[in-house]
DNA sequence: AAGTATACCAACCGCGAGCGC
DNA sequence: GGCGCTCGCGGTTGGTATACT
C-alpha cells in the first residue's frame, strides 16, 4: 500500500556505498552528534537512529572486523559473567569492537559454548551477572550468591571500574587481576 | 545440481533516560 | 512538573552466505 502523503519517505534496509559516503562526509563536518540533523544535512532518506547505528557499527574509524581472538573471546566471557548483557560496557573494554558485534558473537558462538560448559561442568552461570546488570551503575555492587545472600568479599564501584581514561586499553591485566580475585565468587 | 538447514551479521524496533523548553 | 524530542541500549528480525544432504 503506497503512502503518498506528505510524510517523508525513509530508506530502509542495507546501506549503499553512496549513502555511507554522504554520511561520513556529514559527520566529518558536523561531528558524530545530532543524528537527526546529520541525516537531514547529508541528504539521506534515513532516520537519525539509523545513521548513528551505521556510523557506530561500520563507518567509525578504528573498527576491527571479523576474527575475534581467543583473548578477546575470553574477555567477553568473563565480562559477560560479571555484567550480564550490558554489551556497550563490554564493548568499551574491547578496542575497535562494537556492542552489536559482541552481541552477535555472543548469540551465535558463546551462548552455545556456555550451554555446553554448563552441561559438562555445571560451572558457568550468568545469573550473578544478570543480577549485577539490574543494579544501577552508581551502586556499589555486592555480588549475590545463588541463595540471594550478599557476598562481602568483593565490592566495587562500576563508575570507577569502567573509567578507562587513564588506562592503556590494549592491556588485559586489569581484568585478569580482577577476575582472579572474583572467580571464586562468580564461579562457585 | 538442487533443495534445505544452519550460521552469521547488518539493520530495525521498542523502551527508557536525559535534556531543553 | 509536564511534555516533546533525541539519543543510546538491548532484543529481535530478516537477508545472505555457507554447509550439508
Amino acid at each position: 500500500m503506497e503512502n503518498k502523503s506528505t510524510k517523508k519517505e525513509i530508506n530502509r534496509g542495507a546501506w549503499t556505498a553512496e549513502e555511507d559516503e554522504k554520511l561520513a562526509e556529514a559527520i566529518q563536518i558536523h561531528g558524530p552528534k545530532k543524528w537527526t540533523a546529520i541525516a537531514a544535512k547529508a541528504g539521506l532518506q534515513r532516520c537519525g537512529k539509523s545513521c548513528r547505528l551505521r556510523w557506530l557499527n561500520y563507518l567509525r574509524p578504528n573498527i576491527k572486523r571479523g576474527n575475534i581472538s581467543d583473548q578477546e573471546e575470553d574477555l567477553i566471557i568473563r565480562l559477560h559473567k560479571l555484567l550480564g548483557n550490558r554489551w556497550s560496557l563490554i564493548a568499551g573494554r574491547l578496542p575497535g569492537r562494537t556492542d552489536n558485534e559482541i552481541k552477535n558473537y555472543w548469540n551465535s558462538h558463546l551462548s552455545k559454548k556456555k550451554e555446553i560448559m554448563e552441561k559438562q561442568t555445571g560451572h558457568y552461570s550468568t545469573r550473578e551477572g544478570s543480577k549485577l546488570a539490574e543494579m544501577k551503575e552508581e551502586d556499589h555492587i555486592t555480588p549475590i550468591d545463588e541463595h540471594g545472600v550478599e557476598c562481602s568479599k568483593v565490592i566495587f564501584n562500576v563508575d570507577e571500574f569502567f573509567d578507562f581514561s587513564n588506562e592503556d586499553p590494549t592491556t588485559l591485566d586489569w581484568v585478569n587481576r580482577y577476575l582472579a580475585d572474583t572467580d571464586s565468587v562468580f564461579l562457585s
